[in-house]
DNA sequence: TATAATTGTGGGTAATAGTGGGTAATAATC
DNA sequence: GATTATTACCCACTATTACCCACAATTATA
């Protein structure tokens, strides 16, 4: 397959069911490398979105995590970062379980947005998404203008 | 073979068909190196076309958005860059398929003028082009001697 | 100039992807 | 221990995509 490893690009739109499940892009599940088996981590994004992470990358979240000293705002942090984090695996049909409170966090209802984030994947409510890009890329016009000058060839 | 390892030039006109499939030019495929598995990235331009990367220099692009820190311009500049882009392969006739997204967004209807930008590909709509390119060159005269200058030995 | 090979364009079909719902297994509650 | 709720697993339908074949036009070759 063409895709890089463990590597997502692109945006999708899918929908969450009653039950809170949510498909996995087919490009990123093929994306996967095997030893992840399957499985995804999921957490609070930093921004309002739900962040999933190959098992592999979410390991390496988490060693960064043990090898902060234990200040306090590093043990909040840790804290804040952990609690909603979990496990999920997809099902045949591709799909993950989100729980309800990341849903709720996320301000999901039905439609969804998702996006390759390079080594992670978001995802969004469509309506929260587009405030908040339109927020930040008019505060940041000229952070914007520099990043494409290093990163874009 | 006559074409330098993934390095476009020259204009060459093609039609998308009703399912977004577009001619790679055999020119182009042909200075395509193995390594690039028959496979392109393409994504939104800086300007109002598509641009199509051979995987190995998009691959680039992704190590260095991979190695950026975290912060919410960062990730905000990471969103808006990826949520376009994604990787094509070409099938036994040599296109590859465009997103609507970025048909949309090129302005793209049918007919297209493709042209080598030697590290990249870029796909415009012609008339676009057209005024696009008597824009610039009214404004910029004075930059294209200074270049003119600086490059051509 | 005639013939063969390659290139660009179009369309059909089989396979896959996304979505919904049902049922069995497990866990929680009384 | 019985009952209910929750979760995990399986099956089914539809839309989309990928793959294959066909043909016309152009270029290369003899």
């Amino acid at each position: 397959m063409s895709t890089s490893p463990n590597t997502f690009t692109g945006e999708y739109s899918y929908t969450v069911d009653p039950k809170g499940r949510v498909n996995i892009p087919a490009k990123f599940r093929q994306a996967l490398t095997p030893e992840n088996n399957n499985t995804f981590a999921i957490t609070k994004g930093m921004d309002r979105c739900i962040w999933v992470y190959p098992l592999v990358e979410w390991n390496k979240v988490l060693e960064k995590l043990r090898n902060e000293p234990s200040s306090q705002v590093n043990r909040a942090f840790t804290r804040e970062y952990s609690r909603f984090a979990s496990t999920a695996s997809y099902d045949k049909q591709g799909r993950i379980l989100l729980t309800s409170e990341l849903i709720t966090f996320a301000g999901i209802d039905r439609q969804v947005t998702i996006i390759g984030m390079i080594n992670k994947i978001e995802i969004w409510n469509p309506n929260i998404l587009k405030n908040f890009d339109q927020q930040i890329e008019s505060e940041h016009t000229d952070a914007f203008d520099e990043l494409a000058e290093k990163i874009i060839l």
